[in-house]
RNA sequence: GCGCCCGUAGCUCAGUGGAUAGAGCGUCAGCCUCCGGAGCUGAAAGUCGCUGGUUCGAACCCAGCCGGGCGUACCA
């Protein structure tokens, strides 16, 4: 609708600089709002006010020269305004929201879709947690926020694909196969100083007792180059498969699993890093090799490789980075947790020297979750190894639960999540209260398939039944919905989503309880039935975005 | 010190240039002979951290302060 009513501006605009109401022919990007208040009408504009300048003539005057030239043709509008400094209000007549429900039915899952990716490859790849242990729940947010703007950006048109990057090098890989093998050690009766700076979690002991009923004792003779590596291979490849079955439990699933181990073994870093030195972006200093992050505005250099030769983090994703993009994604989106943020820049100045446009490259900061029981804050110490995995919250407060409540909160607002208030069925807990309406819609479907009311034909007579001021509300809500998943994609901000359906939800709620569907007259209530369907399918298509399920019986 | 994020009702948060700033929880007052009360209606509740600036108009943009979080490694 929002749409008609910028083309009739447009239209308007244009067939008032050619007759001479208004002297120029500028025409600026036209923005339509929604009023706040209803008094101002269905839609407004701006335009007027804007132009103002450029026409060279006060605002109420270009307002009455566009009104004047509008071509309502459909006759979709009441009637415009001119208030206050400028606005155009617009009110639509109130049959011309019906068309509406005929939209959603007939476009069934793909209603709100659009083609703004336009089928660009697009890669996000998040979570990817290290493998030195179980998920936990900020990895968990990561993860909500990760798949649903994949789902989103996926059903606006793009190509998406969701990978997981596997840290599977490096030293916090070695300290776990020294953990690993310590404990082993240690299971044998030998005396051992377990240091603090190892995974202290009771998984590594089971991984060692794992070890020990498989290789016996002969981890005990060999050299520690070679049984730590194989005590680290060992428990990552277990916690990889837990992590894997985790996500699939979360209701997550990736596209693509990628061993940074990989890309030493395949020798891409080396290759990067021979590049970059011959192309001078690369150069040596205390005994160091150094990227020039600076040329593309970050504070200082980089090391890539550090004086004892090993490589830094920072080396193989410039690889991994490049890689990416090598692979054809016209853009490549990472979410982080919020404590990564000073990495942003570095990451971003490699692409950039890789010849890539700095805005093919984005990051999403997921900040921290707090997670509470009862208001109390739970102790949360990976060290330690006394922390809540996000197995344990999915198990105790449910999926659906926990991925909703992620995505109730801009991700880079701190969340507190409170494992009481999750599990609780109330209006503290907005989840059940947008899956209720898709619960009583089919339950008032069976109920009017006991009245005779079942696989009813399209009747235009019983659609324009529908004229309550609730009944309008939400055929308003319902034009709405393509529109926030644009935005939603646009920004990535899949919260935008959630608050959407909570409002939607929230508008339903009042008009069930204000008016019946089934009624005594059998058009008005084939007419409401076709409204309830329609918004039953746009809660099951926004959940289903989200990651969560839409059940019939709650 | 420098950089990033946050500061909106008692609490948790929406709202990225429009008109009278919203929702949930909490508080108070109401609504079920009827499709699911996990629901609905109403009320009270605010100097949008502070001060300047930009403009017809600022919670939103800019500058400077004040508070809180995070980062500032040859860790990831």
């Amino acid at each position: 609708m929002k749409e008609k009513i910028k083309h009739l501006i447009l239209q308007a605009s244009n067939a008032a600089y050619l007759n001479g109401d208004l002297p120029s022919k500028a025409i600026f990007e036209i923005e339509v709002d929604v009023p706040k208040i209803a008094s101002h009408g269905d839609f407004s504009t701006n335009m007027a006010m804007i132009m103002a300048s450029s026409q060279k003539m006060p605002p109420r005057k270009i307002a009455e020269a566009v009104i004047k030239n509008i071509i309502d043709r459909d006759k979709i509008l009441k009637k415009t305004e001119i208030a206050g400094p400028g606005f155009i209000n617009f009110f639509i007549n109130t049959s011309s929201w019906l068309p509406v429900i005929r939209k959603v039915h007939n476009e069934n899952i793909r209603y709100g879709a659009c083609n703004i990716g336009k089928g660009k490859k697009i890669q996000i790849e998040f979570v990817s947690s290290n493998p030195t242990g179980p998920l936990h729940v900020g990895h968990g947010r990561g993860a909500a926020v990760g798949d649903a703007v994949a789902n989103i950006l996926q059903f606006c048109g793009y190509d998406v694909q969701k990978e997981y990057y596997i840290n599977d090098s490096g030293r916090q890989i070695h300290t776990l196969g020294k953990s690993v093998l310590l404990r082993y050690k240690a299971l044998f009766g030998e005396q051992i100083e377990y240091p603090e700076d190892c995974y202290q979690g009771d998984y590594v002991s089971d991984y060692a007792t794992e070890i020990k009923n498989r290789e016996g004792e002969a981890l005990l003779n060999q050299e520690e180059e070679m049984s730590i590596p194989f005590c680290a291979r060992f428990a990552a490849k277990r916690i990889i498969k837990n992590i894997r079955q985790d996500l699939e439990a979360f209701g997550v699933h990736f596209d693509n699993w990628y061993s940074e181990q990989t890309l030493y073994d395949s020798g891409k870093v080396d290759a990067v890093i021979d590049d970059f030195r011959n192309k001078k972006m690369i150069y040596e200093k205390d005994g160091a090799l150094w990227f020039k992050t600076t040329k593309y505005g970050d504070e200082k250099d980089r090391v890539v490789v550090r004086k004892n030769g090993q490589t830094t983090y920072f080396a193989s994703d410039i690889a991994y980075h490049q890689d990416k993009f090598d692979r054809g994604f016209d853009r490549v989106i990472d979410v982080w947790g919020a404590d990564h943020h000073g990495y942003i820049s570095r990451v971003a100045s490699a692409v950039e020297a890789s010849g890539r446009d700095r805005n093919q490259f984005h990051v999403i900061l997921v900040h921290l979750v707090n997670l509470l029981r009862g208001g109390e804050p739970v102790a949360m110490s990976t060290r330690a190894g006394e922390f809540v995995t996000l197995r344990d919250v999915v198990d105790e407060v449910g999926r659906d639960a926990t991925r909703f409540i992620f995505l109730t909160r801009h991700y880079e607002s701190p969340l507190d999540f409170d494992l009481e208030l999750a599990k609780r069925k109330t209006n503290d807990n907005p989840v059940f209260y947008v899956q209720y309406v898709h619960a009583r819609i089919s339950s008032i479907i069976r109920k009017g398939k006991e009245d005779g009311f079942d696989n009813i034909p399209w009747d235009e007579k019983a659609l324009a039944t529908l004229n309550e001021p609730e009944e309008i509300n939400l055929m308003k809500a319902m034009d709405r919905y393509p529109e926030t998943l644009r935005s939603s994609a646009t920004y990535m901000e899949p919260h935008r989503v959630t608050f959407y359906l909570m409002d939607l939800a929230s508008i339903f709620h009042a008009y069930y309880n204000k008016h019946r569907v089934l009624t005594d007259d059998p058009v008005l209530s084939k007419g409401r039935l076709y409204m309830v369907r329609a918004i039953q399918k746009i809660i099951r298509n926004g959940l289903t975005l989200l990651g969560v399920s839409a059940p019939d019986k709650m």
